[in-house]
DNA sequence: CACCATGTTCCTTG
DNA sequence: CCAAGGAACATGGT
């Protein structure tokens, strides 16, 4: 379920839900989750601490806990297939639960169906992300300069989290879509006009998500199959909601929204990417 | 059986 | 140092 603005949105509704909430039981059922940490050291660190707030630094949540004087932060990052949610004491655990907190008669729950996910206390993972693509730092100048250093494909570089934290495969493809740039162009061989273009296409495609996120009746434990959240538009609790959402993504095949050829898929650096062979050249 | 999947990290090669 | 490519991680959908 993850980009920026799936996490951010995330980030608002357990922001209000946790704050205030102490952590009386840690069940770990997946350790693998906690690299490079151990069950035992999460346990010793989050019994008895009480979240004061959750934050976003791009995909990664953080969550601010306090015990007595002392402050700390635990890091969170959903992988592929995680997800965050409350549900009360009593009920079930779903099948890939990997962390439980127990925080009274609520549970705070990470499942994570392939567990490529994190649940830990290092958080030096955050030293090297680059600027928020929302945020202040990464603005035009410093894009512009960004570009011209560099030879790689710019659909490869919108994934890469120091150039900017928190594009993803999805969010990527919508981008260069909107900007009309060609996804295998080398970034310093960008015209400036599709430079603008794509600046501008990077924080309005983020910002529209983040915006519609928070306007959807959101489902966080998911449905089943497709992802009752962001990206496909199966889920029953958003029906009518998702029409013409993606407009390239994951839609090899079928025509382009605005000129009818067909939408194509390639490969880079291992992963899909989607585009208009006319609007994008 | 095949291939695909919202992500990151590690390894090898150049 | 950088970049590219591939594999690994692990499970499920089609």
């Amino acid at each position: 379920m993850p980009e920026l603005p799936e996490v951010e949105v995330l980030v608002r509704h357990l922001s209000p839900a946790l704050r205030g909430k102490t952590i009386r039981t840690i069940t770990v059922r997946r350790a693998r989750v906690l690299r490079p940490a151990t069950a035992h050291e999460l346990v010793r660190a989050l019994r008895g601490a009480k979240f004061t707030g959750v934050r976003r630094r791009g995909k990664y949540l953080l969550f601010a806990l306090q015990r007595g004087r002392k402050s700390f932060m635990l890091l969170g990052h959903l992988g592929m297939t995680g997800r965050m949610f409350l549900q009360p004491a009593r009920e079930p655990l779903p099948k890939h639960a990997a962390v439980v907190l127990g925080l009274g008669r609520q549970n705070f729950i990470y499942e994570d169906t392939r567990y490529f996910g994190r649940l830990t206390l290092d958080t030096r993972v955050l030293d090297s992300l680059g600027p928020e693509p929302l945020g202040r730092k990464f603005g035009l100048p410093y894009f512009c300069e960004e570009m011209s250093r560099s030879a790689q494909p710019i659909k490869t570089k919108l994934l890469d989290q120091k150039f900017a934290a928190g594009i993803g495969n999805i969010y990527a493809s919508e981008a260069l879509f909107l900007a009309s740039v060609p996804p295998r162009r080398g970034c310093k061989w960008l015209r400036f006009d599709q430079g603008v273009r794509l600046h501008r296409a990077i924080r309005l495609v983020l910002y529209q998500a983040i915006r519609y996120g928070s306007t959807i009746p959101l489902n966080w434990r998911g449905s089943g199959k497709r992802d009752g959240l962001f990206y496909y538009g199966t889920a029953p609790e958003a029906s009518g909601f998702y029409e013409e959402r993606l407009l390239v993504y994951d839609r090899a095949g079928q025509p382009c929204p605005n000129c009818q050829t067909l939408i194509r898929r390639i490969v880079q650096a291992g992963r899909s990417t989607y585009y208009c062979p006319k609007c994008q050249r």
